[in-house]
DNA sequence: AAATATAATGTAAAAAAAACGATTATAAAT
DNA sequence: ATTTATAATCGTTTTTTTTACATTATATTT
């Protein structure tokens, strides 16, 4: 992939920023990326780059995403847009976050072009970041808070078979509160999982059951009017 | 206020679009301009305009608002960003939407600029309109509807003053639905309200009640997590 | 004074959520 | 075989919320 001077981007500019969380050890952890260039060279920062001259916003976001950590094929959601005029020290650029929610362990992620290292970053212990970038990732933590409560979204950070503990323990950490363990597992039970014969493994007690998020049917369920999303 | 000419923008530019909500006569309305500039010219549209270089977003978005229909002093909330390279049909035009709630029969508007025609057009029953404003009033009005549902801001469409009719015939119309007066009344009875003295006038039957919000209270019960505000 | 229209409040049953305690099950480690 | 650690489930009580329906109150109009 070429370079692009800053200059070719006129005198305004768009970026997109791409928060991307993950869930594992029981945290909700944002993928950084170190810097190796200028301005807030070796600062870690959120990866974000400017946008083509007619390339779609959401395909900006991916390609960025892909060229400086080699993340592919995640679906981005739109967060916050960023135009305060002195929020970038070389000019003026509009940065639109977006963010994507990934099963951490499905993913290899490797730093390349100016991202000189990768790391996951457990969300209450983020560092000074480059930019405005520590204002971007809260508020969007924020709206993924909210989207906990309102979407089944959750699925998307939990692996693909998860114990209903690991499920717990994500809105535990979210909103860093403490649950009731049967009360937790009634309250979910209108929510349509499959139950699979697979048991956790590499446990030293007695390992859990894995389920899964039936999606097929909880689609069913929203489209009757039968049920509704709510934690 | 003077025009500028669309190429001092260069190649491409960011606009602001301004969805300003209203509430009377039981509904909720949209503010809808007359465009007497091509392109789409004689098209109701959404306000916006472009955003000058080193112009703030919302105060981009206030000037526009004003500039072509004279309201002031209304709160900006971000909406979102609409980024299609083919939107605009005479270059690259990021857009990044705004929406305001208002006191409707508070203010005064008056079309300038190049805004023929001010219209205020219930929610569901809003025309065809220019570029992607259809689509961009729409996902805002969603917006709307969820933040109806998590944050007292139902308030700032309501008068001042406000029955408990006209509280309840607000989430009837923006979800469609009949509610059960009395019931309704004791979903609500945790939001702090002040009762006040004064009653309904010109009415041909008892005159209800007048409330306003307790904002100082609510803030209160908010910083002690004694309240969360859901509908 | 009666009719009307809507305001405002009440009651009771049902459902859901929260708080707790207790029991049984099953894997690995000793 | 026993211990350990946690899984999974059950049950009870209390509280809160939701729902459906009924009653009383008060202004204006006739």
């Amino acid at each position: 992939m070429y370079r692009i001077d800053f200059s070719d981007f006129f005198s305004s500019a768009f970026s997109v920023d791409c928060i991307i969380f993950g869930y594992s050890e029981d945290k909700i952890k944002a993928l950084l990326i170190k810097r190796s260039v200028k301005p807030f060279e070796n600062y870690w920062a959120v990866p974000g780059d400017l946008v083509y001259p007619d390339e779609d916003l959401p395909q900006a976001a991916e390609r960025v995403l892909y060229e400086l950590t080699g993340l592919k094929n995640v679906e981005m959601h739109q967060s916050e847009t960023f135009g305060n005029p002195n929020r970038h020290p070389e000019g003026r650029v509009i940065t639109i976050s977006y963010f994507a929610l990934i099963r951490i362990e499905d993913f290899e992620v490797k730093a390349s072009s100016w991202a000189e290292e990768v790391s996951c970053v457990p969300i209450f212990d983020i560092p000074q970041l480059a930019f405005d970038h520590n204002h971007i990732l809260n508020s969007t933590f924020d709206l993924l808070c909210q989207k906990l409560q309102n979407e089944p979204i959750c699925f998307d950070l939990l692996p693909e078979r998860f114990t209903l503990n690991e499920f717990q323990k994500l809105f535990e950490y979210a909103f860093q509160v403490e649950m009731d363990k049967a009360n937790f597992r009634k309250k979910i039970k209108n929510i349509p999982l499959i139950a699979h014969e697979e048991k956790q493994k590499n446990v030293k007690h007695r390992p859990a059951k894995l389920f899964s998020f039936n999606k097929t049917t909880f689609d069913k369920l929203i489209e009757l009017g039968d049920c509704r999303f709510r934690m």
